[in-house]
DNA sequence: CGAGCGATTGAACGCTCTCAAAGTGAGTGG
DNA sequence: CCACTCACTTTGAGAGCGTTCAATCGCTCG
C-alpha cells in the first residue's frame, strides 16, 4: 500500500480500548464501522434465543471484523482479553474504496480467506469427533500463530473451556476430558492458560484432515 | 449495471452444460474460473482423507460458485441435476475489475452474504437438534425460493437423503427419520422430489431461531 | 419380471451430554 | 499470613440422541 492511500486511512481510523468480556457490538447491531484488531484476542459468537451459543471465531492482533458489506453485524463480537482495536468508519471507507481499488481488493481477499475457515470449520462441527474436533483446534491455534509470526508452540489460551466448547459445537466437560485424555496419551502438555504441542505429528493425524 | 459492461462480460463469457452428478471442479484445482448457475441444482462438498464428507452449500439459478479470490478451490462442485452455468475466466474477469469498480464491490457483497450465511450454518452444525437442523433447513429452502423468485411452497428437493445428511451433519437414517416425524405430526408432506410446508408456522418454531 | 438404487424402518450400541460433586488457583479481606 | 470466596476446571455416573448395522420397501428401468 502507498503513502499517499495510509495518509488518508490514517485520517479516518480512531482506536478503541476494551476491557476483558466487554461487548465491542452485537447481534443485529447497525454495521456502522470494520475493525482492525492491535492486541488482545477477541470472540465472535451468535446465540440462540434460549441461550445456545456458537462461537464463530476468535481473533487475534492483525484480524478484522466487520469486513461484510451488509447492513447489520451477523454475530456479537467481545473482548476476551484486555484488547484494543483500529476503527474504520464505513461511511468514509466507502469514499476510500473509490479512489483506491487496491484497497477493495484487499477486503475481498479477507473475506475469501473467511470463507474458506468458515467452510473447514462447516467440515469440523459436522464431521468430526470430539477428539478431531480438539486435536483439529489446537493445531489450527499453532498454524495461525506461525502465520502471525509468533512461535508454533506453546500457544496462547486465552479462552475458557465453555469458549472452546461452544466453538467446536461440545459441551465444557468433553472439552475438558478430551483435553486431559491427550494429555495423558503425552501429545500435549497443559501449562495454566497455554497449551504445549508435544507431539506435533500424532496432533495432525488426530485431526484428520 | 451498464450496458458497456454488460458488453464486455458478456465478451469473455462461455457456457458450460453438466449432466447429473458430474464435477465442475475439484477440492484443490487450480482456481481459473468463476460461475455463475443458469439452471440446475449444483452441491459443494469438502471430503476428509477416510472419505466422511461435509456437503457446504447447495446452489440454484442466479447463485455464483468460485468467488473466493483464492489459487485454489477449497470445495468440490458438482451438479445435482442436469446444469447450465456461465464461466467467467478469472484472468479475463480481473482486466475488467480495474475499470469497473461496481463489479468488484458486487463480488464483495457476494461473499459478504456467504459468509453470513456460513456463519448462521456453523450455529445450525455446532447447536441445532436433528429435528431443528431439518426445519431450519426446510424453511432456508422455502425463503431461499422467495428470494430467487420462486413459490415459497411446494420446494424441490433435488438432493438424495445422503446429501441433506452431509449438509446437516447427521446420517441419512436420521434424516429420513426425522422426514418421517414431521410428516406423521402434519407439519410437512413429502410428495416425491418435493417438501411441501403444511404448518409453516410451526416449522419456524422448531427451526428455533 | 428382476435388478438396482434410494428411502424407510427396526434394534442395539456408543459417543457425547447432563447432572452432580470435588478440585484448583487467583483475589480479597481479616 | 491465612481463611474465605468465587470462577473456572476436572472428574464421575448415568441417560439420551443420533449412529451403526441390517432388513425391507418402492420406484424406475431394462
Amino acid at each position: 500500500m502507498e503513502t499517499a492511500d495510509l495518509d488518508r486511512l490514517n485520517a479516518i481510523v480512531s482506536v478503541t480500548h476494551l476491557a476483558p468480556q466487554q461487548a465491542l457490538f452485537l447481534e443485529g447491531d447497525r454495521a456502522d464501522n470494520i475493525f482492525n484488531v492491535t492486541a488482545g484476542t477477541m470472540r465472535l459468537s451468535k446465540m440462540m434465543p434460549d441461550g445456545r451459543r456458537q462461537v464463530t471465531g476468535f481473533l487475534i492482533p492483525g484480524d478484522f471484523l466487520g469486513v461484510a458489506f451488509n447492513a447489520i453485524y451477523a454475530y456479537t463480537a467481545e473482548a476476551i482479553t484486555l484488547a484494543n482495536l483500529c476503527r474504520f468508519p464505513r461511511l468514509k471507507l466507502e469514499g476510500l474504496l473509490d479512489d483506491f481499488p487496491a484497497l477493495e481488493r484487499r477486503l475481498l481477499g479477507i473475506a475469501s480467506n473467511e470463507l474458506v475457515a468458515a467452510q473447514d470449520q462447516m467440515l469440523l462441527l459436522g464431521r468430526k469427533s470430539a477428539q478431531e474436533k480438539i486435536a483439529s483446534f489446537i493445531v489450527m491455534l499453532s498454524r495461525r500463530a506461525v502465520r502471525h509470526g509468533r512461535p508454533a508452540n506453546p500457544i496462547d489460551l486465552p479462552m475458557t473451556r465453555v469458549d472452546i466448547a461452544d466453538y467446536l459445537g461440545l459441551t465444557m466437560e468433553t472439552v475438558s476430558r478430551t483435553f486431559t485424555q491427550l494429555r495423558k496419551d503425552g501429545i500435549i502438555a497443559l501449562p495454566r492458560g497455554q497449551v504445549e504441542l508435544v507431539n506435533m505429528d500424532r496432533l495432525e493425524e488426530l485431526a484428520a484432515s
